[in-house]
DNA sequence: GATGAATGAGTTTTCATTCAT
DNA sequence: GATGAATGAAAACTCATTCAT
């Protein structure tokens, strides 16, 4: 039921899939759908929630897997290709709510959802932060402006990946999106 | 009139704001919104490309004020600060529209706005381009990458600033965005 | 329903019946309205359609249950009375669609209606036809010609029985109108 | 002014031409059109009866010119192919108006038009009962009848020529229709 | 007198939601 | 529990008509 809804929203947005039709794609009565979610927003935060709940602990737990930052970069890097690329389009749900889409669907309906935003964001700041002291990385911007930028960088490849697959496959190497952050690009 | 519609698409979203909401902000009568646009899909999407294109071409001067590459970095994320303080409202719109809101409002509408995305999305590679080839730059990716990350990372501090304007204001000196891009982050 | 939205439709014309009114008059919901038909075009097509239909198929009838030429013309003008006089608020329509009332509702949709018209013409100018190689009827005419006429004759003393009913019946003895055509007006 | 008017409702119909689209074609300001006419109703009234009695000033004049009841039903058929053939687009607002689509523009408005065809009607009658008295014809049907009749079969002619004006030209000689009427059918 | 920008009531149509079966 | 027919509020859009210039 809920993956009916995802393929339709994924396709062609919150505001042009009529509730019937998500009825009919699920094999439901329209009827049981309300059993099930209160209203059509409902149907649509608990679609997001869920994923997005999904996403972050496998991200959070590719943070985890080791002690080493660059690993833990290199791993969330390869992480969120795997994660994305195996649910290619809960991707434009996901990035049209954390990515100032904010005014798109329902206006302050994301609180839930950029909450929990904020918190993987954190944690990738924690990283960054780590890492600095540990001498592993460079000062070069304030932590949480870091993690910010890695998110926003590997969003930004996913983009690409989305609109051309062909073109613009997501990196195998995690090093090709990260050494725009690892390399310096002045050549003093 | 374009004014009174930018306001609440950027606050509510195409699809939550009515037409009579517009004309009545607007303080015309809907049929005079009719007289100036064939529906509200026409009247969007002239929102949309008239600013568009005034960004479009504020930025697509800032690279072209010096030859210096570095300089035109720097032009280029001061120039984007500057238009969209000046137009706080517009950025929703227009970062909904290049950022994969693809699918938010109009399928296949945002075709022109993408294509003109893309041109100044390569104009941008031109600059890193030429930079690597003065040795002004390292290779450190593809161009191409190189020119949509920057882009994606004014982005991402531009939302910061949207969201919470006090807490995370756009900032002033260039470099502090530039620095992670252009510093390493790694202490080899 | 369909006999709701044929009284209003019959009465005060397609451009002058609200959908809001049909639904009122059915007793049912706007919205229930449009469960049953696409749209109001598609509400007064199937309306006329379905009428059309039934009238031709009573009038081809007529024609077929005698192998008399005269007692088949007989039979036509005979039921086209019955026919219409129960069904009384149809007539209008029917007549304004076969009628050149061709740009009066729909340019160009009338196609369906024109045709099934225009068959029934060429039944009855067989019978004309037939007639008068049996020698039965004098070559007055062309046979299509004396097939409209018969079936504008009748249409006319439709006319005159739907303005004044009580001054102007539909002939009872089908020879009333027929014998504008069988007897011949010259006294020479 | 009128005849744009008359041109687009004859191409049109009454409710699909907009009172703008009239000013335009007639090269008039929408202002102006209401100095002239105090509603669209107005207009199209105004446009009908100006037409309408043109016509049957001139069918009631081809009445007069003999004395014969023969020539005279000769004259008005001719006249009547002459008067319209000058008018093609007329006719589809007359015919309309005059053959019960009564209820296509607007209810009620017609009175006054149908007084003047029904007046006509009664010139025409008179002209049978006037030949039946003189013998020159056979009193085969109610004169009022007749008169309807043959209003009818020349409208019918009429009809034809305007669906497929090459196909169905509206008779040279004023006998082809006559004979339908004039020669009886019957072969006794 | 002429103009045509502005009006807003009135139409068609959609779709989230309910509730009797 | 499931159903899906029925609902009607709300939206986009049109166009006859007015009136300030």
């Amino acid at each position: 039921m809920l993956s009916a809804a995802l393929e339709l929203f994924s396709e062609k947005g919150y505001h042009n899939v009529p509730m019937h039709e998500i009825a009919e794609k699920a094999e439901f009565a329209i009827g049981t759908l309300y059993k099930f979610f209160r209203n059509k927003e409902d149907l649509y935060r608990t679609l997001i929630l869920e994923n997005t709940d999904r996403f972050h602990e496998a991200l959070t737990k590719a943070l985890e897997e080791t002690d080493d930052e660059v690993e833990k970069l290199r791993n969330y890097v390869r992480a969120k290709g795997e994660v994305f690329r195996a649910n290619a389009s809960v991707i434009r749900l996901y990035l049209a709510e954390t990515q100032g889409a904010k005014f798109n669907v329902m206006v302050g309906f994301d609180a839930d959802i950029r909450e929990r935003y904020g918190k993987f964001l954190q944690s990738l700041a924690l990283v960054f932060e780590a890492g600095i002291k540990k001498k592993r990385f460079k000062r070069i911007a304030d932590p949480y402006h870091l993690s910010v930028s890695l998110v926003n960088l590997t969003n930004a490849f996913l983009f690409l990946w989305l609109e051309e697959p062909e073109h613009h496959p997501y990196p195998e190497d995690p090093d090709t999106v990260l050494n725009i952050l690892f390399k310096g690009l002045l050549d003093q």
